[in-house]
DNA sequence: ATTAATCCCATAGGTTTTGTAGGTTTCAGG
DNA sequence: CCTGAAACCTACAAAACCTATGGGATTAAT
């Protein structure tokens, strides 16, 4: 399952795109050619209801890892970095949750060596390994753009 | 990720598996006809090393969701209940894990309505039923006797 | 100067995970 | 009938993780 992080992140992204929308707009394709308008966490949370404080700490993990940029002091906020189109959820997830994989031995990002499995003969790996390919056909696919798309 | 409850029931049920394999072999297309040999707790962990008393709450609780079967007493042991083909791993992770889905909003054996968002017009939810029917595709369709083959 | 915003760090409270302990019941074999 | 081996059951403990909260420091527009 989703944290409530990133789903309270999905949900503030959303919002974020939905705002910036006209601009994103115009600019389809990918690029991204000036900043778009800052959104503060005050905006974010009058329109989807949530703890400011954990937004604020999903917000700066977010930038931290390269997703939002921000502007500082009165007339403040977060932008995208990217075109929303850019944004996989994949990398969403792995910023706030860790691993998409359901081991970490099957891992991409996060991968961890399995002890006591030898991964070329384990059925368990070559399941996960399934299932992780399945996950990530949709998940690097779906933009924050889906987000908002009908 | 799984758990590692989750883990361990792969690993111990695959021991089982293949301790009956020449058994289950024998009738495959899914009918069982007669109860294979018990297996111990001891049995497995002497193969697969883990926690005999955390073995046991995982097994207990296969059994009593209808997974396995046991015999008591001396010379006892669990069992399965069916065919391995007959087994997905959906199943066991439904019983150790819970739901499979990301969201609760789109699980189909955990479903809980989504405060605060219209399912209908969210992208999230559509993604995320994406993202489940595509670990789906894999989990239903690959089995305990997968586990054991290469 | 004031105000509004991000930034940063510590930590509290709760829940879940991951087991452990100890004892009870059941059954096969001698 | 006795013994040993196995499942069964309940409670609990330790650790990890999740979900925030609090208090301030910094930055920038007006």
């Amino acid at each position: 399952m989703l944290s409530k992080k990133a789903q309270y992140a999905f949900r503030a992204l959303a919002v974020m795109v939905e705002k910036s929308s006209a601009q994103f707009r115009e600019h389809a394709g990918g690029a991204l050619p000036s900043e778009t308008k800052p959104i503060s966490i005050r905006d974010i949370v009058e329109t989807q209801p949530m703890s400011v404080k954990f937004l604020e700490s999903i917000f700066l993990e977010l930038r931290r890892a390269g997703v939002l940029d921000s502007k500082k002091g009165k007339g403040g906020g977060y932008f995208l970095r990217r075109h929303p189109e850019d944004i996989p959820l994949a990398q969403v997830i792995r910023i706030l949750d860790g691993p998409i994989a359901q081991l970490p031995c099957v891992s991409l990002n996060f991968y961890q060596k399995c002890e006591g499995c030898n991964e070329q003969q384990c059925g368990l790996h070559h399941i996960m390994a399934e299932v992780r390919d399945a996950n990530l056909a949709v998940l690097e696919k779906r933009t924050l753009w889906d987000l908002v798309r009908e």
